[in-house]
DNA sequence: TATGAATGAGACTTCATTCAT
DNA sequence: TATGAATGAAGTCTCATTCAT
């Protein structure tokens, strides 16, 4: 249920995945410029460097170029989150070093994440689920470090506080990218990671409800 | 700046007026189905009651459509929202009942919000602006909503974190229906609204804060 | 069950008749030449005298052209067949005109029947039915006049040897054409009719049986 | 002019042979199901059981395969019909013999006989004539038999009554297949036989003209 | 102002054939 | 001799847009 297979007339797996490499790359290049639609097959063909004979060699419909997209760009980014978040302690402050690693992360990934973002629908009720699937697996990892802050001691959440949460600095990481004609404009990326994660962890009636203490 | 002219062939305004109207509702109800680009100009004119032809005598580019579409859904939006933020009474209990309020409008409108969300990248470069433009005056209608709360002493935020603040609870709004396929499984929407805004005003730390006081 | 339609666009159902006519007209002639899979869509177009996007204004699909033209040549055939058979009188010899009727307006029909007999297995199984209904329906004309001698007393024949000798008369119509490689280098075609007829109705043995009794 | 040579790359002829009897044997299997046109050479190497670069080892062009599947269809048939033959006595009851074992026999290769019929005329204009000129070879061999009858006083036919007979039986026996969605829902195939031999052999008149004798 | 038939560029996809290994 | 990856011409079909009526 995890992965869904894309036909290739090829045999040989390594080739296969070297030419979808090139094709993923140049389609990439390409869905971020003009979208998917407006893709034509061709130009992903000679943007990988092969005929469009050999495209096809490799894909059945162009359709599989964008689930083959939107699915390495997936693991991609779960790859990196991974293992930063493998090296995780449990704590609050680990918790928002993870955050502010993974808001750079996307960050970086931006156009990428647009992509997915704006294309994902365009993927048949076939393959949908596949990728949505592999989002919630994301948001999942997440989810087990806030648990694990929870199990410590250091946050008090309930299941689906912590959802939610998880959910909230999910989209916060992508919003960088897919809101950067207002936010890019305002705010550097550090003060962009500074100021979610304020709010994130205290939200902004903070100072009010202390009452007395400032803090930071 | 306000608004991008569209032409038209017909003179005559008020036609024009019902015309168009005809035309985004057929729209709506396409675009939501398939989206922008598996929508035809030809469904679109039927879906308005009128020929191909006639549908040409009020665009002039099948982009144009997507244009009135989007334009429109955020006219509706903002002005619904104006309407309720009219009344707001700078409070932060009034604040959250304003927020509140958004949630269920967007929650009911989350088919049109996908919409635009998911088209809009479709429109030129030339036409974009303008609904971005309407995009960051919503956003500045919470900003405001805001500020005020901050000048009644109720907050204490700065600049940027009203603005960041806003962004984040707008997009929050948006959220219950670009996830839904996660979000709608696990929370009603009043919990989803509960949930959140205990995180948008205390964050996940502050029931550790309030506990004993100064933290960090 | 008579008819499968053939779905158009255009409404109009005079132009609709009249612009299937000419498409039917440049198909048959390109099918002559080329046989229906070397034939392009293009090709029928331009034969037709109009574009290729007109060409898919009255169709939907290429083989719908070949239902078309298969289906416009049984009318053909049945028409004439039809006409000339309602004069039939119920005799043997009113029978031996019509069946020699039947075998020139074949000939000179030859080439579509031999479109007609290479290309019809390239209908779908959904088209096919219909043609061969058709077949039927046109060597149901020939067992209905022959019928009619029987009960005039002309023929002594049973339900099945009549309709295996309208199949025979019916083939060897056909078989002109279709074995002209063969037959036209041999015989006229008054001469074929004469001899097939000869051997339809006393078969080879005939003087050998006449032995004794003269006859005819 | 008895066979038109198909070039192969490879020298080895015995090893020839054999990948051309795979190949065809594929083929026949795939024609039958889908015709010539809709077969692609990749399948056809499949089916062969090698790859499509040893096909064109043994071949040159598509086509060629056609020719090699007819030419071995004709040749399994003639060579069946010759054996019969052979032992064929020149009477009349010995002719309805070999008949009605040529019917069975073609009743039996029905499916490769439609085969030929509706993809022979693909051959190009270069190797038609070496396949008709197979079929008249075919014919000739039922003329030679009657023939012999007719010299024997059996049958009292002049060349071109011979060569009809020929053509028609000969057709009747293919009739058996090409036209099984009328006449197997009809007759049984032994009934078919009976019936066109009487027809053959006495026509549609006889009892009538025969008045008192028996016959048969 | 309304219609809808006509257009043709252009999209996707297939497949016979080649050729380096 | 065998392989199968690569090629690209060519085919079918769609659809935004125009324009005569």
């Amino acid at each position: 249920m995890d992965r869904r297979e894309v036909q290739a007339s090829v045999k040989d797996e390594r080739l296969v995945e070297k030419r979808r490499d090139q094709m993923i790359k140049g389609a990439i290049t390409l869905f971020k410029q003009k979208g998917f639609h407006r893709t034509t097959t061709r130009e992903i063909a000679r943007a990988a460097g092969f005929s469009i004979g050999t495209l096809y060699e490799y894909i059945r419909k162009k359709e599989d170029i964008l689930y083959l997209v939107v699915d390495r760009m997936y693991d991609q980014i779960r790859e990196r989150l991974q293992e930063d978040l493998a090296t995780n302690l449990g704590t609050v402050e680990s918790l928002k070093l993870s955050i502010a690693y993974y808001f750079r992360e996307m960050a970086e990934m931006q156009e990428e994440v647009l992509v997915m973002y704006q294309e994902a629908k365009s993927l048949s009720k076939d393959a949908l689920p596949y990728v949505l699937n592999k989002e919630i697996q994301m948001v999942g990892l997440f989810e087990n470090v806030i648990e694990n802050c929870v199990r410590n001691g250091e946050l008090d959440l309930d299941e689906k506080q912590i959802k939610l949460f998880a959910h909230n600095l999910f989209v916060e990481g992508q919003m960088w990218g897919f809101r950067r004609w207002a936010l890019q404009k305002v705010y550097t990326l550090e003060e962009y990671i500074d100021l979610q994660l304020e709010l994130l962890f205290y939200g902004v009636q903070r100072k009010v409800n202390q009452g007395t203490g400032g803090e930071r």
